[in-house]
DNA sequence: ACCTTTGTTAACCATTTGGTTAAACCAAAC
DNA sequence: GTTTGGTTTAACCAAATGGTTAACAAAGGT
């Protein structure tokens, strides 16, 4: 058979999808790109896909698998919220740093198309909240933090660490920085996040 | 003449545009779509505003317009850091849920076009942050507030604000939360956003 | 009344795009 | 060495899409 191929193939024209449709988007890939892409012919795409809407949801699950462990990280460790705080947003941040389309690319298609959510949601190994919460309640109760909801938490941190990456454009253009003083300012933030977060909810 | 249309017929069509442009972006809008949405035939679109491209722009120049007078409240008004922090996030983030894809699509399509952001900047009214950054000083110099770079903290006010916002389908799975219980969840900011972060720089 | 200008439409056009097909290709099984 | 069956390609197709055109309608000026 003309094996030896079949797998390889499939894998090319995959990182060629990624590539196109995290930087494109859905709307704006286009199947001959990706082919050009990962050099080979357009029938190709279709024949390990079927269609662009199967290749699109196999890199956006992709995508999504990236980040959830990074999520259950902070969510389900057993250290200190503190602790916890300062370990997610300094790993986190590097990490979008060196991936800066896969949350861009993740919520610009989740706002497409809100229904996508639904099918996450069910998947195994999606973060669940819970412990998160429950760890911050007691924390709260015990004096260690100031009052706070946990959800309300969990949303500071994320946005702290994810913003300033999918909003790059428009803060570059706001603080009048190219690229290089834009990548020493989210250096800084790998520690000063945590600090910041720390300082507005120790008790 | 045809006339009592002119200006009427090119209201309509930035309205439609603006409708069918900030829910699909520039590349999953159709102009067939917004001819429809306006109730007129295809054509006036191209008589109007001769190119999807210039009707584009059109839209995106309206929806960066009504964010800029906002953020130059807080970057150049005279109150003190922790007033204007106060106030800003409880306006801007009533605004932007009053118009929530009004951050969704300038960031979305700043990424698609990063070079948009340059035409942007020549304009004038376009915010600049040097007053702020000066105020922010002057404040931590005079033990007000903790050591913090201007940028640094006009980042995480904008963060905390419009993240939740243009991430919403994203965070609504992880906190299990409805549209109801998230409104609720985001009217909540409304004050604690500013509490969280006046207790982070506070001195 | 007639002409000119502006607004509006239906029909049309060229190109792009996702997707299909039929044939060629090629390594292994026999 | 021929058959076999998955793999790959060039050519093709129908639908969609941004954009154009030619004719028409309404109104104002003269």
């Amino acid at each position: 058979m003309a094996r030896t191929k079949n797998e390889d193939t499939e894998q090319q024209i995959l990182e060629a999808a990624k590539k196109v449709f995290q930087l494109k988007g859905m709307d704006g890939a286009r199947m001959q790109e990706i082919a050009d892409e990962a050099g080979i012919n357009k029938a190709m795409l279709h024949y390990y896909y079927r269609s662009k809407q199967l290749l699109f949801e196999a890199v956006f699950s992709h995508a999504f698998a990236m980040m959830a462990p990074q999520l259950n990280q902070i969510l389900n460790d057993d250290s200190s919220i503190e602790d916890k705080i300062r370990h997610f947003t300094h790993d986190h941040l590097s990490f979008i740093m060196a991936h800066p389309y896969l949350p861009k690319f993740i919520i610009q298609e989740l706002n497409r198309n809100p229904d996508f959510v639904t099918n996450m949601k069910t998947k195994t190994g999606f973060p669940s909240i819970e412990k998160f919460k429950t760890q911050v309640a007691a924390e709260v109760k015990q004096g260690i933090l100031k009052p706070i909801e946990g959800e309300q938490l969990f949303i500071n941190v994320l946005a702290l660490n994810i913003f300033p990456i999918i909003a790059s454009p428009m803060i570059k253009a706001f603080v009048r920085a190219e690229d290089e003083e834009y990548t020493r300012l989210l250096e800084t933030r790998k520690t000063e996040v945590a600090n910041f977060i720390i300082n507005a909810i120790k008790a």
